[in-house]
RNA sequence: GCCGGGAUGGCGGAACUGGUAGACGCACCGGACUCAAAAUCCGGCGAUAGCGAUAUCAUGGGGGUUCGAUUCCCCCUCCCGGCACCA
C-alpha cells in the first residue's frame, strides 16, 4: 500500500474501483420477485452541457441510499437518464447553428462521463434519453390513449404570442410586455392546442396526498394550494335581454354575503362584455384594452382596478333588486363563471373596486367577536389560560371549560373545532353574523350559507358547488425539439391521429432552428403526408409536447424491459412504486403533479397497478457560495470570483477585511446566495473532483448540511473532508503494515472476558456510535452519519496503535496481558471495519479500496450492514446527572440495576448537592431511570 | 394578503419521545516538529466575573405550563420559500 492518500493515489483507486464495479456488473438490478426491492430515484438531469453542484448533491444523496440499502440486504434500482427535450438545445442551435440533437447527444455523452467519475451505483444498462424516437413514441401512444378516452382534447386557448418569432412564449419569457428575444410587444393570442384533462383527477389528486406521508408537508400543502378547491355556491342573476330571459351565473365562497350584493362585475371575455360593446364604442375600446394586458397572474394582481358599466340590469335573485353589471379587469375569464357578485362591504378587490367607480356599499355581515385566539386559548388549557382580558372575560362568562362551565363551553367548542378542522381560515376577521339581511338575519356563516343556498336551489338558480383553480395542462408547444403531437390535419377527416403502427412519429433530427417560428413548418418531408383515414394529401401536425411530459413517466420505463412492445411490463410491477425519489423543490408543483396524474391514467388505462408514483420525496436544498462584489462610482456592480478574494480573520476568527488578490484593495462580502454565472460564485464540481476526488467530494456534500437544507460551499470544508480520509488512509496502512511486518494472525475472536475495562469502553462507544449512525441514516440525516465516522476515527486514534500493542514482535504492551492485548487488538480491528461500512456509501472508493487491501473481504458492497451488539452496549455502571432545582450540580456512577431508594441516596450523599440544599427541606426526588436524578428543595 | 418553514458560538450545524445546550467539522489562538514555511501532531476556544476551583447569564423577544423547556402552549419581531385580483 503506498504511503500518503493524495490526489493521485485518490484518482487512482477510484478508477480502480469503478472497473471493479464495471467488470462485475455491481450495479446491474434484475428483478428477483421474492426479494425485497429498493427503486431509489434521483430526478434526471438536463443535459445542459456540464454536471453542476446541485447534480453531485441531487445524486450522491441517492447513491448513498442506494448503497446503504443494498448492504441492509435489499433488492436496489438506481437508474439515470436525460430529460433531454426543451428549448436550451435550440437556443444553442441558434446560438452554434449546430442541430439540437448533436448538441444533446455530446452533451449528454459528457455529462455521463462525469457522473461515473463519481462512483454511482448506478444501473447504466437502464440509461434512456427522452429524445429517443424509442422513449417518446410511448409519449405519442399514451397521448393517443387518453383522446380515446377524451383525458386528451383539442380547445383554443390565450397565449402569449411574439409576433416577429411567430411563436408561444412562456410567461417567464415575456419581459415587461415584450418578448425577450425579439423585443416585439407580445400579444394576446387565441389559438388551438391539446389539453390533458388533469382536472377530471382534481379530486384523487387531493385526496391521495393524504397517502403520501413520506412527502415533505410543504410539498403537500403546495399541491394542495395548486389544485385549489374551494366550497361555495354557483347562482345566477336572471335579467332580460332583447325580450329573452336570460341568466348570469356566478360562484361564490361567501354566499352570507348576497344580500350585500351592490353590483356584478365580468371579465372583458364574458359573453354579455362582447354583447354590451356591440353598441358601445368606448366599452369595446376598455374591452380591447384589458385583453391587451400581460396574462401574468403576478402582474394583474397588482395592477389598478378598472372598469366600466356595460348599461344592462340585472335581478338579485333573493331580493329581486336591480343590480347593475359591470366589465371589470379584475375578473378573470378563466376561473369560476368569468363573472361575479360584488360585495364591497366584505371584499376587498371589490371594495377597491367600488371606492374607484363610486358603487354603493352595503354591510351585512357583523364580525364575531374577535376573540378566537383567545378561545382556542381557554379551551386548551382551561382555567389557568387567564392571562389576557380577553380569557379573562370569556372565562367569566361562561366558567371553566373543564369543570362548571363545561356545559356552556360545548357548543362553542364543537363550532371552534368544526371551524379549524375545515380550515376556514379568517373565520374571526370576516365570517360573522348576517344583519340587514331580513330573515338571513342572526345567522353565522354556516346556517347562512345552508339557508341561502336552499332558497336559490327551491327557485332553481343556484345550489352549492366545488370549484377547483386546476386548470387542464395544454402540452400544445410551437416548438422544434420536442415530441411531435401524433395527429394528421386531413380537409376531409379533419384532425385524425396517427395509427399505432405508424408510431413513433418521428422527429427530423437534422434542423437547426433560426429562431423565427418552428423549422417544422419548413420541412416538407415531414409535413406532407397521406391522410391515414381517406388517403388524400393532408398536413402533420407541427406542434410538439411539454417537455414535461416526457418527465411525467421515465420512472415507470426505468422499471421495465425498455422493449418496443409495450411502454411499460410486468417488470414495472416488481420495481413500483419509487421507493426514494430525490429532486429539487422547484418540481414541488408541476413535474411531481403531473407524474402524479400521469401514473393515475396510466392506472386506468391497465398499465401500472398504483395510485401514486413516488412513496418517500426527498426535496434537497440548493448550494449556495459566498458572494463578493465591489461597487463602481456609477453604481454599477464587479463581481469577484471567491478564488480572486483573500479573507482576514481577527482573533475571534470573524471574518475581518477582505481584499482582492489582483490588487490588494477592498471588496464587500455579500453574504451567501446561489451559484449563478453572474455572480462569478459557482464551484466546478469536475475542478473539485480533480483535486481532490470523487469521495472527497462526496464527504464534503453530504456532511455540511443536512439534504433537505441549503449547502453552504466552504473551501476549508472541502479541506476538511479530505483531511477526515487521510486520516482513515493512514490507520488502514497502520493496520496492514503491522500485519505484514509482523505475520501475525488475524481471525481474532471476542472474548469479554479478556478483555480490560478500556477495551470494553472503547467497544461500547464504537458501538453506540453505529446505533446512532444507522438511526440518522434512516432518517436520512446524512451530516451526522458522518459526525459519528469521524468520532469512531477520533475514539480509533485515541485508542492507541498496534505498533504498541504488537512491540517488539511479541502481542503486547507490557502494561497489559497478552490476553487483554488481543482484544485491544480485536476492538480496533472491529471498529474499523465498522466504520469502512459506516462510511462506505458516502466514500465508496477508499472504503472499497482498504476493505480489500486488508482482507475484511472481495468487496465491501457484500458485507452486511452491521447492528450494534447489545452485549457491547451493556454497561454494569451508568453516569446519571444531578441536578438540584434543575440545575446541574454534580455527577454520579451507579450500577445499572441500582433500585430508586439506592439511586436517591447516592444522590444526596453527593458533597455539591449539599451545599446546594442547604438547610431547605428537600419536596422531592425526580429520578429519569438510566438519565438523571433532580433533587427539588 | 394567504399558506408553509426557520431563527442555537466567529461560521456550517448537533441535541433520541421535555432531561448534562453547543456533538462533529471549519475558522481562530497557543505549543511541538522545522533553518523557515507548509503539512502533521498536542492543547485551548459561548459571554461575563475570578489567579483558580467555581459562579452567573445564555438557544430571536416577552409571557405560560413543568421538578426541569432549544423542545410543549400563547403573543410579538425578523428572515426564507411558495401561491397570489381564484370570487
Amino acid at each position: 500500500m503506498q504511503d500518503k492518500y493524495n490526489s493521485d493515489r485518490a484518482h487512482d483507486i477510484e478508477a480502480a474501483a469503478q472497473r471493479y464495479w464495471d467488470e462485475h456488473g455491481s450495479f446491474r438490478a434484475t428483478a428477483v420477485p421474492d426479494r425485497p426491492k429498493y427503486y431509489c430515484l434521483s430526478m434526471f438531469p438536463y443535459p445542459s452541457g456540464k454536471l453542476h453542484m446541485g447534480h453531485v448533491r441531487n445524486y450522491t444523496i441517492g447513491d448513498v441510499l442506494a448503497r446503504y440499502h443494498r448492504m441492509r440486504g435489499c433488492n436496489v434500482l438506481q437508474p439515470m437518464g436525460w430529460d433531454a427535450f426543451g428549448l436550451p438545445a435550440e437556443n444553442a442551435a441558434i446560438a452554434n447553428k449546430v442541430p439540437p440533437a448533436k448538441w444533446t447527444w455530446d452533451n449528454i455523452a459528457h455529462m455521463k462521463k462525469q457522473l461515473q467519475s463519481l462512483g454511482f451505483a448506478i444501473d447504466w444498462q437502464r440509461e434512456l434519453a427522452t429524445c429517443d424516437p424509442a422513449y417518446y413514441k410511448w409519449n405519442q401512444w399514451l397521448f393517443l390513449r387518453m383522446l380515446e378516452k377524451g383525458v386528451a382534447y383539442k380547445k383554443t386557448q390565450v397565449v402569449n404570442w411574439d409576433p416577429v418569432d411567430q411563436t408561444v412564449l412562456a410567461n417567464e419569457q415575456v419581459i415587461d410586455g415584450r418578448g425577450w428575444r425579439t423585443g416585439a410587444v407580445v400579444e394576446k393570442k387565441e389559438i388551438p392546442g391539446y389539453y390533458l384533462g388533469i382536472t377530471q383527477y382534481a379530486e384523487e389528486l387531493l385526496a391521495d396526498l393524504e397517502k403520501l406521508p413520506g412527502w415533505p408537508e410543504r410539498v403537500k400543502t403546495m399541491q394542495a394550494n395548486w389544485i385549489g378547491k374551494s366550497y361555495g355556491v354557483r347562482f345566477a342573476f336572471p335579467y332580460t335581454l332583447d325580450g329573452k330571459e336570460e341568466k348570469l351565473w356566478v360562484f361564490t365562497t361567501r354566499a352570507d354575503t348576497i344580500m350585500g350584493v351592490t353590483f356584478c362585475a365580468i371579465a372583458a371575455e364574458h359573453p354579455l362584455a362582447t354583447y354590451a360593446a356591440g353598441n358601445n364604442p368606448k366599452l369595446a375600446a376598455f374591452i380591447e384594452e384589458c385583453k391587451r394586458g400581460s396574462v401574468m397572474e403576478a402582474d394583474l394582481a397588482t395592477a389598478e382596478k378598472k372598469g366600466m358599466p356595460t348599461g344592462i340590469g340585472v335581478t338579485h335573485p333573493l331580493s329581486g333588486e336591480k343590480i347593475p353589471v359591470w366589465v371589470a379587469n379584475y375578473v378573470l375569464m378563466g376561473y369560476g363563471e368569468g363573472a361575479v357578485m360584488a360585495v364591497p362591504a366584505h371584499d376587498e378587490r371589490d371594495f377597491h373596486f367600488a371606492k374607484q367607480c363610486g358603487l354603493p356599499i352595503r354591510q351585512v355581515i357583523k364580525s364575531e367577536s374577535k376573540s378566537a385566539p383567545a378561545i382556542r386559548q381557554v379551551l386548551r388549557e382551561g382555567a389557568r389560560a387567564a392571562d389576557s382580558e380577553e380569557t379573562h372575560r370569556l372565562l367569566k362568562e361562561y366558567g371553566d371549560p373543564h369543570g362548571a362551565g363545561a356545559e356552556k363551553w360545548g357548543p362553542l367548542l364543537k363550532e371552534w373545532t368544526e371551524f379549524d378542522q375545515a380550515k376556514w381560515k379568517s373565520w374571526y376577521a370576516d365570517h360573522g353574523i348576517c344583519i340587514g339581511s331580513g330573515k338571513y338575519d342572526g345567522l353565522n356563516y354556516t346556517q347562512a350559507v345552508d339557508a341561502i343556498a336552499a332558497d336559490l336551489k327551491a327557485k332553481g338558480l343556484g345550489e352549492k358547488k366545488t370549484m377547483w383553480r386546476l386548470r387542464d395542462w395544454g402540452i400544445s408547444r410551437q416548438r422544434y425539439w420536442g415530441t411531435p403531437i401524433p395527429i394528421i390535419h386531413c380537409k376531409q377527416c379533419g384532425d385524425v391521429p396517427v395509427p399505432d403502427d405508424q408510431l413513433p412519429v418521428v422527429l427530423p433530427e437534422d434542423c437547426v432552428p433560426d429562431g423565427s417560428g418552428n423549422p417544422l413548418n419548413k420541412r416538407a418531408d415531414f409535413l406532407n403526408v397521406d391522410c391515414p383515414k381517406c388517403g388524400a394529401p393532408a398536413r402533420r401536425e407541427t406542434d410538439t409536447m411539454d417537455t414535461f411530459v416526457d418527465s411525467s413517466w421515465y420512472y415507470a420505463r426505468y422499471a421495465s424491459q425498455r422493449s418496443d412492445c409495450a411502454m411499460v411490463d410486468g417488470e414495472s410491477d416488481y420495481w413500483m412504486p419509487v421507493d426514494q425519489y430525490i429532486g429539487g423543490i422547484e418540481h414541488a408543483i408541476l413535474h411531481l403533479l403531473y407524474s402524479r396524474f400521469w401514473t393515475k391514467v396510466m392506472r386506468d388505462l391497465g398499465l401500472l397497478k398504483l395510485d401514486e408514483p413516488f412513496s418517500n420525496l426527498l426535496t434537497q436544498g440548493m448550494v449556495l457560495n459566498h458572494i463578493y462584489f465591489r461597487k463602481n462610482e456609477k453604481g454599477g456592480i464587479t463581481y469577484f470570483a471567491p478564488e480572486e478574494i483573500e479573507v482576514a480573520h481577527d482573533a475571534q476568527g470573524r471574518i475581518g477585511k477582505v481584499t482582492a488578490k489582483s490588487d490588494g484593495s477592498a471588496v464587500e462580502y455579500g453574504g451567501v446566495g446561489t451559484m449563478s454565472k453572474s455572480r462569478l460564485n459557482g464551484v466546478d464540481p469536475q475542478s473539485l473532483i480533480d483535486e481532490y476526488g470523487a469521495d472527497t467530494a462526496r464527504l464534503f456534500v453530504m456532511f455540511a448540511s443536512p439534504p433537505e437544507q441549503t449547502l453552504e460551499w466552504s473551501d476549508s470544508g472541502v479541506e476538511g473532508a479530505a483531511r477526515f480520509l487521510r486520516r482513515i488512509w493512514s490507520l488502514g496502512q497502520e493496520l496492514e503494515k503491522f500485519r505484514k511486518d509482523k505475520g501475525v494472525d488475524t481471525s481474532l475472536t471476542w472474548l469479554w472476558n479478556e478483555a480490560d475495562d478500556e477495551t470494553m469502553k472503547f467497544r461500547r462507544a464504537t458501538h453506540s456510535l453505529l446505533k446512532q449512525a444507522n438511526s440518522d441514516m434512516q432518517k436520512l440525516q446524512f451530516n451526522t452519519v458522518v459526525s459519528a465516522a469521524m468520532k469512531m476515527l477520533n475514539a480509533l486514534e485515541a485508542f492507541g496503535s498496534h505498533d504498541i500493542l504488537y512491540k517488539s514482535g511479541q502481542l503486547g504492551d507490557p502494561k497489559y496481558s497478552f490476553a487483554a492485548n488481543r482484544q485491544r487488538a480485536f476492538a480496533r480491528e472491529e471498529a474499523f471495519k465498522i466504520l469502512l461500512i459506516a462510511l462506505s456509501p458516502i466514500a465508496p472508493h477508499i472504503t472499497h479500496h482498504l476493505w480489500r487491501e486488508l482482507g475484511y473481504g472481495d468487496d465491501i458492497l457484500k458485507a452486511p450492514w452491521p447492528e450494534p451488539d447489545p452485549a457491547a452496549l451493556d454497561a454494569d455502571e451508568i453516569e446519571l446527572v444531578v441536578q438540584v432545582n434543575g440545575k446541574l450540580r454534580g455527577k454520579l456512577r451507579v450500577s445499572k440495576d441500582a433500585d430508586r431508594a439506592a439511586i436517591e441516596q447516592a444522590a444526596l450523599a453527593e458533597p455539591n448537592v449539599h451545599k446546594y440544599i442547604g438547610t431547605q427541606p428537600v419536596k422531592k426526588i425526580v429520578v429519569v431511570p438510566g438519565r438523571l436524578v433532580n433533587v427539588v428543595v
